[in-house]
RNA sequence: GCGGUUGUGGUGAAGUGGUUAACACAUCAGAUUGUGGCUCUGACAUUCGGGGGUUCGAUUCCCCUCAGUCGCCCCA
């Protein structure tokens, strides 16, 4: 094979493609519900939006797709959240709509690293982004939103974990306590853990390796950190939560990789076997200094990012119920002999008529055209025949009640409608006895 | 970026240092030239992911590479 995808990226084939489509339907009638509107962001940015001062994330500093044009740095997005905080402020959403903005947004990102189940490098994410308002209840609202998708979805072995970083006074004070704690131990941790010492001392926290180690122990807890405010701040969430019926469980280490989340963060996680490694469906938390980043106002937002194809992995391996199969042809046109494009004429009346139609279009024996017939699964086939032509009649045959009737082209769509449509009346019928 | 593992037709898979690479499904043709789904008959890998090496000879052994997959890291 001399072409193929390139690493980490794969075709979304025509198979597949229909469930996409009504997990795409979901979450924009979702999103409508929740008021959420969309927003459609460029797939490629100034690679300064994702790329900022202090950020130690991998994503950011060893993942991207970055590329010069001319003398212009460009990167394709590895994340959403970005993107759409830098066009809430070009655009001055802050001063012309309504607080908070609630804006939904859904396409590929790109990010290099090595594909493994559930992660790849072109990948789809849908996230919204509550921006405008700090409340409590907008950290539960994104919370719900989520929550609400995979439980439509029909996901049953989940959990959700939040847990709170503070604000930037809380935090900054944990992480030198943090590192004063770990101060005299990290010649023996592990080497993960010696560079997490230096960048990202929270992340020390939820090492698989050194879990055991003695010092993890009496390791100081975030908890102690946390000012007056933001722990009034996290309780309305987790009430919140319970308000709405949410499962949730706090998890002292859940600490986020990006490096802008202050409060509330929180990730949805799947318990299924089938999850690998690979197991957060969707994740997100507060961001304070953001839009102020970007060049807005002193704005606080919360949002999340959920990976569809993790979705619809679990989906698959939980064997939900949402998914419906895509619905087959009503009508065949066959064709026999010289008849021209008859075969045409009466596919485009069936399907101005809403009949989803196909019909033949090469020179094949009847047999042949019937092997489309059932590999098609379509429900009537209607034979247009030479001698027919010639009365203006075709064949048209039902095929589950192997009945077959000789009728005049006029007569088709009402003879479509008595087979297709009242018969699935018929059907509701009997489901009532 | 690191480590493990796999790679044989459209698909699922047997197999071996040596003349013709099982089998199944799918596909195509015919039996059956305007009424299919069954059955029967026949066709279908100059080649075993790609490149190089060892060998009289390699799909089989060795090296490299590409791809899939799993774990680590990271993350959705």
């Amino acid at each position: 094979m001399a072409y193929q995808t390139p690493r980490g990226t794969y075709d979304i084939l025509p198979t597949e493609v229909y469930r996409w489509h009504q997990m795409e339907d979901l979450i924009r009638n979702m999103c409508t519900v929740y008021d959420y509107k969309e927003i459609r962001t460029p797939i490629f940015e100034d690679t300064s939006v994702f790329k900022r001062e202090n950020d130690s994330s991998d994503m950011v500093n060893k993942e991207m797709y970055t590329f010069q044009m001319s003398s212009d740095s460009l990167t394709l997005r590895p994340e959403g959240t970005a993107g759409v905080i830098r066009s809430f402020v070009q655009n001055k959403m802050f001063g012309s709509m309504e607080m908070p903005a609630k804006l939904y947004y859904i396409g590929p990102m790109f990010r290099h690293e090595r594909p493994q189940k559930g992660r790849q490098r072109q990948f789809n994410q849908f996230g919204i982004e509550n921006i405008g308002v700090k409340n409590p209840m907008a950290d539960v609202e994104t919370i719900a939103l989520g929550y609400s998708l995979v439980k439509t979805i029909g996901l049953q072995s989940i959990k959700v974990l939040i847990n709170t970083l503070g604000d930037d006074e809380s935090r900054l004070a944990y992480k030198e306590a943090l590192r004063e704690h770990f101060k005299d131990h990290v010649e023996e941790l592990c080497g993960d853990c010696k560079r997490r010492y230096d960048q990202n001392p929270l992340r020390l926290l939820d090492c698989k390796v050194d879990h055991d180690h003695p010092s993890m122990k009496n390791v100081p807890l975030l908890e102690d950190y946390l000012t007056e405010e933001s722990k009034v701040y996290f309780k309305n969430v987790c009430e919140g939560l319970e308000a709405l019926g949410i499962p949730y469980e706090v998890d002292q280490h859940l600490v986020r990789g990006l490096d802008y989340y202050t409060h509330t963060v929180f990730e949805v996680v799947s318990t299924h076997e089938e999850a690998g490694s690979q197991s957060t469906i969707f994740a997100g938390g507060r961001y304070d200094g953001l839009v102020n980043y970007f060049g807005g106002p002193e704005m606080s937002g919360v949002g999340f990012a959920i990976g569809l194809e993790r979705l619809l992995l679990m989906a698959q391996a939980e064997n939900c119920e949402f998914f419906e199969e895509e619905p087959t042809l009503d009508v065949y046109v066959m064709s026999l002999g010289n008849v021209g494009s008859v075969p045409l004429q009466v596919a485009t009346m069936c399907r101005s008529a809403g009949f989803i139609t196909d019909f033949n279009i090469q020179e094949r024996s009847m047999k042949s055209q019937f092997k489309s017939v059932d590999r098609k699964q379509a429900k009537v086939c209607i034979i247009v025949g030479e001698d027919e032509v010639k009365n203006n009649q075709v064949n048209l045959k039902h095929i589950e009640s192997q009945t077959q009737v000789t009728i005049s082209i006029d007569e088709i769509i009402d003879t479509l409608d008595h087979y297709l449509n009242e018969e699935h009346e018929c059907h509701c019928g009997h489901v009532e006895e």
